[in-house]
DNA sequence: TGTACATCAGTGAACGCGCGTTCACTGATGTAC
DNA sequence: TGTACATCAGTGAACGCGCGTTCACTGATGTAC
């Protein structure tokens, strides 16, 4: 059943979306190729002829992930917005959609190169995102040195209050990081 | 070939080791049984006389490798040791010695429950160590406060480090981490 | 203390199952004329 | 524009492999006398 150029391209960007989100969901090692596959509304059998293997996907799924939303070009909010949206009640409990860096950041050390890479350079560009948005004015050494480690901060928050299984202390980890990143540096 | 009874506990003692350092360097599921029981000198089938199942193992292995150390029962230093430490280029090349919190952060989110028990119960842990060792004469409630927002930039700037694949950036995360964290809140 | 027997920790083969990957086939698409 | 054929995206069965778990067996330990 041979489908249209518009139509097969569009099933690879079905694929991809579906595996985006399924990896940050499950993480990588839980995600099975079939299940992509299904929730992209085809079946297993067609895959290679999309992509290479189970790490091709992973790694093109992250990078795709991580890149800026092409919706709202340069419009981020200001650090507080920002920060406010990243350690919410709600990113928190649908990591489907939310920071792939977050969602997937311990197990992307023991990942494959592609994988990796996809990650250095989703960091890459979020870091460049968060300076020019956030901190435009500063100087540019302490101002990326600022942006890191505040993303560290963010990052580490937001894992482990998705690993805690006690959601008074979750929402605890959250509001401290809240008020410890969300005004003290910029303003 | 039945063993002695210390021999017994002392095998269980080496299979809960072997599995703690391999679970930080390999995560949940990339570990198997039969690996861990080969590193503790021991064939796989031996594995469900000491516990229940993978599951349980894990969870055992997690709660030990997050208790705090039996060799120096309170002499944690400051702050800023801490996180020199913590921050090292040592410590990010070593996860399996390392913290379980950033080793396993974003994989014991999806994990069943008495794993997750056993990760929180080990950053309150952490969490009551940090406190009295490093901010001592600070108010009860920002203290709590303030320890979680430093831990979470601690285990994000890890982890952070841990997956990037660029080692000029990695060193980078772990300086600008240091800067933040290591000496503005106490003193 | 010594002996006979029951216990049981460890061994290694085997079982099921799931998953990544392959492959022969199908039938709609795209193209050459 | 219409027709014949080549292409090839998707299907679903099948293959290998690895892993968690089970099990019959072994032989040293522990215990009852």
């Amino acid at each position: 059943m041979r489908v249209t150029r518009e139509q097969f391209q569009e099933n690879r960007r079905r694929i991809l979306e579906a595996a985006g989100r399924l990896l940050r969901e499950k993480g990588f090692s839980a995600v099975t190729v079939a299940e992509v596959m299904e929730a992209a509304g085809l079946t297993h059998g067609g895959f290679y002829g999309h992509f290479a293997s189970k790490e091709d996907l992973a790694a093109q799924a992250l990078a795709q992930a991580l890149a800026p939303a092409p919706g709202r070009p340069g419009a981020a909010p200001d650090l507080a917005g920002f920060v406010a949206g990243y350690l919410s009640a709600a990113h928190r409990d649908r990591p489907g959609g939310g920071c792939a860096l977050a969602a997937l950041g311990s197990e992307a050390a023991r990942q494959p190169a592609p994988v990796r890479r996809a990650f250095t350079e989703g960091l890459e560009a979020r870091l460049a995102r968060m300076q020019e948005a956030v901190m435009p004015q500063a100087l540019p050494e302490g101002d990326r040195a600022a942006a890191l480690a505040t993303m560290s901060g963010l990052v580490g928050a937001l894992v482990l209050a998705r690993a805690v299984d006690d959601p008074a202390l979750s929402d605890e980890i959250l509001a401290a990081a809240r008020a410890a990143f969300g005004a003290s540096d910029a303003s």
